[in-house]
DNA sequence: GTAATGTCTCTAGTGACTAGAGGTTCAAGA
DNA sequence: TCTTGAACCTCTAGTCACTAGAGACATTAC
């Protein structure tokens, strides 16, 4: 059994972020020591890594809250787990498709002032105050 | 003369945001009527499309606030509105390499899993319970 | 004149934390 | 055993960029 900052440590998730865990039902409520202090054991570092490892991977808490619920009812169908990780799939691949168009934009503006002028002539601004000076939607 | 609607729909800016943004000092204060309305002008459309265009492109609230201070005075360097957008565009690369390593594992869990079996064998469970199983960090 | 639509301010909610205050408990050293 | 200091507790409020809703007032079209 050990202490919320000794897991803390080993999953890296910070201190307060455990707790918030716990109140938004990710992570079961804890044991704790006659002072009230949580303890942990190794099943709570193992979900706890699993919150964590689905976090990184960008699901959010209500997802992951849907896979934690699939997780503990073995015998059910994973086909809800696995549109959960096809969904955040769709998702990761629009931002991407939308991150890359920025960029595009970002250089030919970046690219159009060389930072050296004044303000009025500043490209930079210019291609702000005017989206027709865009080459493409964004 | 026109009301907050009308700015609203003619830069696809929800009322309610634009009123945040006056509140945030991006949007001077607009004239009101007699009757406490507020009223816009051209320079209130463009200054509008402007932050409108800014915030499309990811700009946070803070950078833009700085690139309308600069606009306000064209007679100074322009170096700053150039080191925003690099800045802007760093960030957009780095969230665009971080995705894609996302997507990769993502794409590796669905495909592990092909959604018809039960919870215990489900790859995608198992991936996100064992950080072991990726072929890569995320 | 009336009815419908638009606008006003204000407060509170979103997601996923993060920070801080003020108090209690624990573990290690003297 | 006592003391010190780090770690822990709960609770509230703040972050960002909005969004939603209540209840009241203004404007516009007929």
């Amino acid at each position: 059994m050990f202490s919320i900052g000794e897991l803390s440590k080993r999953t890296k998730v910070k201190v307060p972020t455990i707790r918030y865990y716990e109140e938004m039902g990710l992570l079961a409520e804890a044991e704790r020591t006659s002072g009230n202090q949580r303890r942990y054991d190794k099943e709570g570092l193992e979900r706890l890594s699993f919150i964590r490892h689905a976090r990184d991977l960008g699901f959010s808490i209500e997802a992951i809250l849907s896979l934690i619920e699939l997780q503990e009812h073995p015998d059910r169908s994973c086909q809800a787990a696995t549109e959960i990780a096809t969904s955040q799939l769709t998702d990761v691949r629009a931002k991407i498709k939308r991150l890359r168009a920025l960029e595009k934009e970002l250089v030919r503006m970046s690219k159009g002032c060389e930072g050296d002028g004044v303000a009025e002539d500043c490209y930079v601004l210019a291609s702000l105050a005017d989206h027709k000076l865009c080459r493409r939607e964004h």
